[in-house]
RNA sequence: GGACCAUUGGUGUAGCGGCCUAACAUGUCUCCCUGUCACGGAGAAGAUCACGAGUUCGAAUCUCGUAUGGUCCGCCA
């Protein structure tokens, strides 16, 4: 089909020159004897410029139409399209295609819910932001292949149907058809054949690899997904951190054009859980969890008599405004996370308030008004466990809650950092000598920490990290 | 495996025992409009309120069940 030039890249330059177009029929808006038409295609949109005595077939809507025309300027520029300075005034128009009427409103803007716009994928991806989207994916593999190929890794594919590995999530499973009764399973990770390349003296392989994992799905986790796979041989663990971060400050330099500052803020992992309450923090906003061990387990409070952590939150300006109902909800909420419960207290004319103030005694509540640095109007929660990752997950978890209802995230800013040291066992809760991978078993115990390996497990940190964007673990 | 929430014109919501013959926005259709770009103006069509049973004089509204979708916990090397 003819066409010289692409909707969205039509600018000044192009003016007085005669073009033919394609594209969706985004809106049509009659004036009587003129009329405008926004054409889009996915490079952007452009306005058609239709004067009376020009022939126009019955064109609504989504229908797919050519046109030649004139690039010219525009007596009203608009600012907020990049086009918005020309337009093409038409000679001629013609329909290529007719469309039903969409079930929603096709652009950037549209009022229908995830739901409704999955169900019409091949509608939904016409939008521009959409289309967006599946750039900034693509960029994001052609950078790593870049940079990846510059650090002599070697890309290669490993198998997709294995045997079962008995570690981690669920595999899903392919029946054979040759051994009657037998199944593959799809990776979980390339994990072991990555390993197997190592020993094979590949030394730097990575892979763009599709995983599964036959588990329940989240917000943001699904069973089917893409990671930038990466082994190397004769690195350490500062290697590969420097070589990841280089790799994430080139995609946020070419897709957002933001400058990250190397090296990335390292955290250990018991820092960003009693500081944040999450093993992958937001730091953008403070509202940080505080040590309170020492005072609460001074009060009459029963609740506390098996607590080995007590940790408190301070909300400002919350004292007054926040409702029964909504600590009612916070309850709930840190109920999620193994706590019994979440108490609260509030700050009102230099003095405490709430029911427990009746566990502590004057001196107590002073020492928690300064440990604190209480100001007027403060509301502060705590919670007391056995477990510090309860405590500490479960203020978290109100922590975040917090920070979204008080626009603390401002849009458009990133936080990146890594979490690092994580343990290399998590005791399973009821029993006495049972050890679970806190956070994979692929990891190598720190040197320094072999020696509690027998002793005292839980105390193993590992070589073993995560880098966190805004809140995620990416 | 568990808990909770939702389901109302094409789309997104409101209504939460009788003012419902179901409202609002947007979309759609018709007509008008020579500078719109979230165009504007006038009019019209469009919904057995997810499904099934029950409570009630009366159900979109209350109860139970079913289905579908979602959020979270478990799970996620």
């Amino acid at each position: 089909m003819e066409r010289t030039d692409y909707n969205g890249e039509l600018r000044l330059s192009d003016v007085g020159r005669e073009v033919k177009l394609v594209g969706w029929v985004s809106t049509r808006r009659r004036l009587g004897a003129i009329e405008f038409i926004d054409l889009r295609d996915n490079t952007g949109i452009v306005q058609l410029m239709i004067k009376e005595g020009v022939e126009v077939p019955d064109v609504r809507n989504e229908y797919v139409i050519s046109v030649t025309g004139t690039v010219s300027k525009k007596e009203v520029p608009n600012p907020k399209l990049p086009t918005g300075d020309i337009e093409v005034i038409v000679k001629e128009l013609k329909v290529v295609n007719k469309a039903e009427n969409p079930p929603f409103i096709i652009a950037d803007k549209t009022d229908a819910l995830e739901e409704t716009r999955l169900q019409y994928r091949y509608l939904d991806l016409r939008r521009p932001e959409m289309q967006r989207r599946l750039r900034v994916r693509a960029k994001i593999v052609q950078l790593t292949h870049e940079y990846l190929d510059k650090n002599r890794f070697l890309e290669v594919e490993t198998p997709i149907l294995n045997l079962a590995t008995p570690e981690g999530a669920r595999d899903y499973i392919v029946p054979s058809r040759l051994h009657h009764g037998s199944f593959y399973a799809l990776p979980q990770s390339p994990q072991l054949f990555k390993q197997l390349l190592m020993i094979g003296g590949i030394e730097r392989y990575y892979q763009i690899a599709k995983c599964f994992r036959d588990e329940d799905l989240r917000a943001d986790r699904q069973p089917e997904f893409t990671q930038i796979d990466v082994e190397c041989s004769f690195m350490e663990q500062d290697d590969i951190l420097t070589l990841c971060e280089g790799m994430l400050q080139r995609y946020f330099k070419e897709i957002v054009n933001y400058d990250v500052k190397l090296p990335l803020r390292r955290i250990d992992y018991w820092d960003a859980m009693d500081t944040y309450g999450s093993d992958k923090p937001d730091t953008r906003y403070e509202l940080t969890l505080k040590d309170v061990y020492a005072i609460m387990k001074k009060t009459s409070f029963a609740g506390f008599e098996d607590a080995k952590y007590i940790r408190a939150i301070v909300i400002p300006n919350h004292a007054t405004e926040t409702s029964r109902k909504v600590l009612d909800e916070l309850q709930v909420e840190a109920r999620k996370f193994g706590l019994k419960g979440v108490m609260f207290l509030k700050y009102n004319g230099g003095a405490l308030s709430g029911s427990f103030t009746k566990f502590m005694d004057e001196a107590a509540q002073k020492e928690l008004i300064e440990t604190l640095s209480l100001k007027e109007d403060d509301l502060v929660l705590f919670a007391g466990s056995p477990y510090r990752r309860d405590v500490d997950f479960g203020l978290g978890a109100l922590r975040t809650r917090f920070a979204k209802e008080m626009g603390l995230i401002k849009p458009g800013t990133y936080d990146l950092l890594w979490v690092i040291n994580f343990p290399m066992f998590d005791k399973i809760e009821g029993t006495e000598d049972q050890y679970t991978a806190e956070h994979h078993p692929f990891t190598r115990p720190r040197d320094e920490d072999l020696k509690y390996l027998d002793t005292d497990p839980e105390k193993v940190l590992a070589y073993a990290y995560d880098i966190c964007i805004n809140g995620y673990e990416a």
